[in-house]
RNA sequence: GCUGAUGUGGCUCAAUUGGCAGAGCAGCUGAUUUGUAAUCAGCAGGUUAACGGUUCAAGUCCGUUCAUCAGCUCCA
């Protein structure tokens, strides 16, 4: 017998071989029937899974991440047997769940239409009424082999071979169709009620574009139907929060053809930017960093010793001054380099701590530009820390301080990652690998959750990078922490240590918003417009009832203007609503209504954004209200 | 850069099978003087992304380029 702790710390004994399935049945037929997948010592497996050790087991519904990865692995399945059985030519590629739904890359001679999707997502529905169980089986790699080069299927013909020696080669079949597949899957396609085809995007095989594209379909599937209704609702939300849509209603940038890549910033988001950076330069003034300034143009004589010249060519923008060749900054390191060396520098200035908020251009392909989060000229707020070895690790874990100070005032979680040397790179493997294992210890020492980004490395050393998420739920690497042993040597940098020898310090580079740009992006979907107070372009919009109010109100915004409250007077004429609707779009967080009764010296009317609540207010209550709230940079109006 | 889609006043969108480019909002002018999410009227605004082609006639069909969008690739 084997005894199988649950998640609730309950034990059971059974048989050797009992499969996941049959104990979710032995606790409830109703528990066995949500059961999409098991977690089997830590390892998500497939319901089918027997097990012949003492184990513990964590039955996985569609409200975990592996019960739904597993439901909607099962629904790329489905899109493939739709697809086959309306075009038997089809060549199947791959088809994984991602974190919303599925897809399925698929060679066809076909163009896949709007059209097409729906007949497609049709014929799942009708599959799903045939109610097929789904069966897992085991071949051998040549009998693997034979059965999908039978098919035609040589893109499963090529996985199969890349798999390792040792690999379980599995199968899955519902109905007269099977597929190559490490699994898990639920048990049975009825309990799919919902399937939506959500777009198509072209996609090279193995993501290398020396390989054919391939149409990639994306859906997504849910138990209940209203779960799709929801799914589909949050969708549209996400797409009323989008950055490039908020920005043009509410007059912050624009985007012309005359600049692909280059925004422009009216005067509301140049405000916002403004207390952007004020805001970082008073977090850095505080810390001890020093803020520097260097050229955009430099000689390409200086790229050349940098590595960039080697390394980043193709995404540098170039020119010519007297006949010598210059280039565009595509980043700020090798200026920082030229300003260390202007003096010597002694142990005892160590760590130093140089910030520059830079603008540097890179030539992005034209594809990938996406409003403000992908751009070709961006300004970094960029630091060098000039230290010793035995700092690395404290100034590393300063720096992870720094930044989630920073992200939590604006409330934003982010995700971690660790990345490792890539392809094209400068240096040993030996100080790659002291380097690396430096930021490791930090994000160990700091108890941070991270992941592995091999070969993702700058090509001067290792990176942390922080990820935040934009309202359609893709991550933007913004805050970035790079250690580089590399520059110190190619510009002979050196401090005089201790001993009275030359010494070669070690560099952090590293962001914290990573772009201005990217975060003024993140952060208006982020708030869906509605800045905080200190963030607001407009703090507060008087708006008087009649012409007869316009001094009043003038005198009201000179007081609060005085104290730094950045107060508009709406005095157009037209109706009180129509001008409180006005403001109330522009997300403005404060109204004031003044007329008659605010004149004659009473409390003033004051309107809160998201509420829409109206209260009586002094103007000194006000101003120390307002005030508060922006020194604090609370994130609600209240 | 690749695959697919899209491109019409500042914005959002109309315009049968090719047949006089139109509306709402915003803007301007006037009337109205308003108490918490749109007052009324008038005016103005377009080489239909650009260039070339087919046609008696092109926003519409064809070609090229540019930009944008969704992905891929790449990345802050």
């Amino acid at each position: 017998m084997i005894t199988i702790t649950l998640k609730d710390g309950s034990i059971k004994t059974y048989e050797p071989g009992i499969t996941v399935l049959e104990v979710a049945n032995d606790i409830s037929t109703g528990l066995a029937k949500n059961t999409l997948a098991g977690e089997l010592n830590g390892k998500l497996v497939d319901v089918r899974q027997s097990i012949t050790e003492d184990s513990t087991l964590n039955l996985l519904k569609f409200e975990d991440e592996g019960g739904k990865h597993a439901f909607w692995h099962t629904g790329s399945h489905l899109l493939a047997q739709a697809i086959k059985r309306l075009y038997p030519q089809v060549k199947l590629a791959i088809g994984p769940a991602i974190d919303n739904g599925f897809y399925y890359d698929i060679d066809i001679d076909v163009i896949i239409t709007p059209e097409i999707m729906e007949k497609i997502e049709k014929e799942m529905g009708k599959i799903v009424k045939e109610g097929l169980a789904l069966n897992r089986y085991e071949l051998s790699r040549d009998e693997a082999l034979a059965k999908v080069n039978k098919e035609g299927e040589i893109y499963k013909a090529e996985l199969i071979e890349n798999l390792p020696e040792d690999a379980i080669i599995s199968f899955y079949s519902q109905g007269e169709f099977s597929d190559l597949c490490a699994g898990p899957h639920i048990q049975n396609l009825s309990p799919i009620k919902a399937i939506k085809l959500l777009s198509l995007a072209g996609a090279y095989w193995h993501g290398d574009e020396k390989n054919k594209m391939l149409q990639r379909i994306y859906g997504i599937t849910f138990p209940k139907k209203s779960q799709l209704e929801e799914y589909l609702t949050l969708l549209e939300e996400a797409k009323k929060r989008d950055h490039r849509k908020l920005g043009k209603e509410l007059d912050l940038f624009s985007l012309h053809e005359e600049g692909p890549g280059f925004p422009f910033f009216h005067p509301k988001g140049v405000i916002v930017r403004n207390e952007l950076e004020n805001f970082w330069r008073q977090e850095h003034q505080r810390r001890g960093y020093q803020e520097i300034k260097t050229p955009t143009i430099l000689n390409s004589d200086l790229w050349k010793r940098s590595g960039h010249w080697d390394h980043y060519k193709e995404n540098m923008y170039f020119t010519e001054i007297d006949e010598s060749e210059y280039a565009i900054k595509p980043m700020n390191c090798p200026g920082g380099m030229l300003v260390y060396k202007t003096k010597g520098h002694s142990y005892r200035d160590l760590p130093l701590k140089m910030g520059e908020l830079g603008l540097v251009h890179r030539h992005e392909l034209h594809g990938a530009l996406h409003g403000l989060m992908r751009v070709r000229a961006f300004t970094q707020d960029d630091a060098h820390i000039f230290m010793t070895p035995d700092q690395i690790e404290e100034e590393v874990i300063k720096v992870i301080d720094l930044a989630d100070d920073i992200y939590k005032i604006f409330g934003f979680s982010y995700k971690v990652e660790l990345s490792t040397k890539p392809e094209n790179s400068i240096g040993s493997d030996e100080v790659w690998e002291t380097a690396t294992e430096a930021l490791r210890k930090a994000l160990e020492k700091k108890g941070i959750d991270y992941r592995i980004n091999p070969g993702d490395g700058a090509f001067y050393g290792p990176k942390i990078d922080f990820h935040l998420e934009d309202s359609l739920g893709r991550t933007w690497q913004c805050g970035t922490i790079q250690l580089d042993f590399q520059m110190p040597e190619l510009f002979d940098l050196n401090y005089i240590g201790p001993d009275g020898e030359k010494h070669r310090p070690v560099i952090i580079h590293r962001t914290i918003f990573g772009s201005i740009e990217r975060f003024f992006g993140i952060i208006i979907e982020h708030f869906a417009g509605k800045f905080p107070v200190w963030l607001a372009p407009v703090q507060v919009m008087i708006i008087p009832v009649a012409d007869a109010h316009h001094d009043f109100a003038k005198d009201i915004a000179a007081e609060l203007s005085a104290i730094g409250i950045r107060t508009s007077v709406d005095t157009r004429d037209e109706k009180l609503g129509y001008r409180i609707r006005d403001a109330q779009m522009q997300k403005t967080p404060y109204m004031l209504v003044v007329g008659d009764k605010e004149a004659a010296g009473g409390d003033l009317a004051l309107r809160v954004r998201d509420s829409g609540d109206v209260s009586l207010i002094s103007l000194e209550d006000l101003k120390k209200k307002l005030t508060e709230k922006i020194i604090t940079k609370s994130l609600t109006l209240d």
